[in-house]
DNA sequence: AAGGTAACATGCATGCATGTACGTATGTGA
DNA sequence: TCACATACGTACATGCATGCATGTTACCTT
């Protein structure tokens, strides 16, 4: 809302911090709003900017919103991937991921994905193009590790492990986007689900 | 695309005809561009018509997708709902209600009641109150049977209903609308899932 | 401290979609 | 068959959000 530090900022700082004010801005209003519905205007006044800002670090709507996108990516594989990948037993690393995903999501920013994807799924846009290279890096991911548990016997026999990736991250998208970050069971059910896709007993 | 039936129809006839077509057309429209993206005149030109007939059966936008939730909702009902709650065993009855809805989602229009969801949960809106309002029917309908399953001893005791009732539909529809109809993977997963949610062993 | 550059604000032009008024065609009852 | 009602097409007006061009303020260099 309101920009920190005022007094003798670097242009470099300044610039900083006004695009990560936007940028925040910007992931809250596509949370709730969607790509269509945000308006530039809205995002700028929440940064505490006008449009003049806005236009000065980004190109338009549409690179604000490859912004957030590859901001958004960034830090859920900080945070959420890198950590699952760092660990060795499939299962554990999958329903790691589920926990991690469900504490991501439990703030605001965290519907972006959701939101664009369905917005976008199945058009020509650029916003879509990026999204769906992020899903299908992440559903291939995830489908590495179902192969790699059902070679081990840990994970039981089932449809193709691509599509079972597939589902395994619609479904916990959407408890995740349900469950809306309440805290403990969005966690609990997560895991709880991806074991059902999995075909893990509880 | 065409109206089939071009000689001599009685008023009423043309009438239904013509919104039958507008509704499906809209439905269509709502699935894969959303509510903001919808632009009546391809809604009306899929529909084989000008946005003067459009206007002429629905006072607006607004109306027109009011008219293709309530429709959805019933057929839904119908076809899955009615079914399912047919069923006296609780944990066949929800297991049954996810094939169903996976079958369901086959066609094109099944994806109108997600990306509406999505993009007005937690916004004012006539037809976010709508959806509200048949989510929330659903989520108490599918509450009580899990409470049921659970004092039954045939659902394992969890998360209060009313939060797994939420998850078991959030799940389901983030399988159901990422897997598109996939037969039959679709509804084995989505069986899977929903017993993952309510802990059920595979 | 003064000129220059980058950050930001403001006003204008454009495009697009909705809604509405009006015109035309098709069916209905006397 | 003639007057009327209803289904549908067409053209115009409005609102709104984007994008850009032009001012104004803050910071940096010398």
């Amino acid at each position: 809302m309101t920009t920190a530090g005022k007094a003798r900022r670097t242009q470099a700082e300044r610039r900083a911090q006004s695009r990560e004010a936007l940028l925040e801005a910007a992931a809250r209003g596509l949370s709730r709003n969607g790509y269509a519905n945000l308006v530039l205007a809205q995002v700028a006044a929440e940064a505490g900017y006008t449009r003049g800002a806005l236009y000065h670090q980004f190109a338009g709507k549409e690179a604000l919103a490859l912004a957030v996108v590859r901001w958004v990516d960034e830090t859920w594989t900080a945070e959420v991937g890198a950590p699952a990948a760092a660990i060795t037993d499939p299962v554990e690393a999958l329903t790691a991921m589920a926990r991690g995903h469900a504490r991501y999501c439990r703030r605001d920013i965290a519907n972006v994905m959701n939101v664009l994807w369905t917005e976008f799924a199945g058009r020509e846009h650029p916003v879509g193009s990026l999204i769906t290279e992020v899903v299908n890096r992440l559903t291939t991911q995830v489908a590495e590790r179902i192969a790699e548990g059902r070679q081990n016997g840990a994970i039981p026999p089932g449809p193709p492990p691509a599509t079972t990736a597939t589902a395994y991250l619609g479904a916990l998208e959407g408890v995740v986007s349900r469950l809306a970050g309440q805290a403990p069971h969005d966690a609990e059910l997560a895991e709880a689900t991806v074991r059902g896709v999995l075909g893990l007993h509880p």
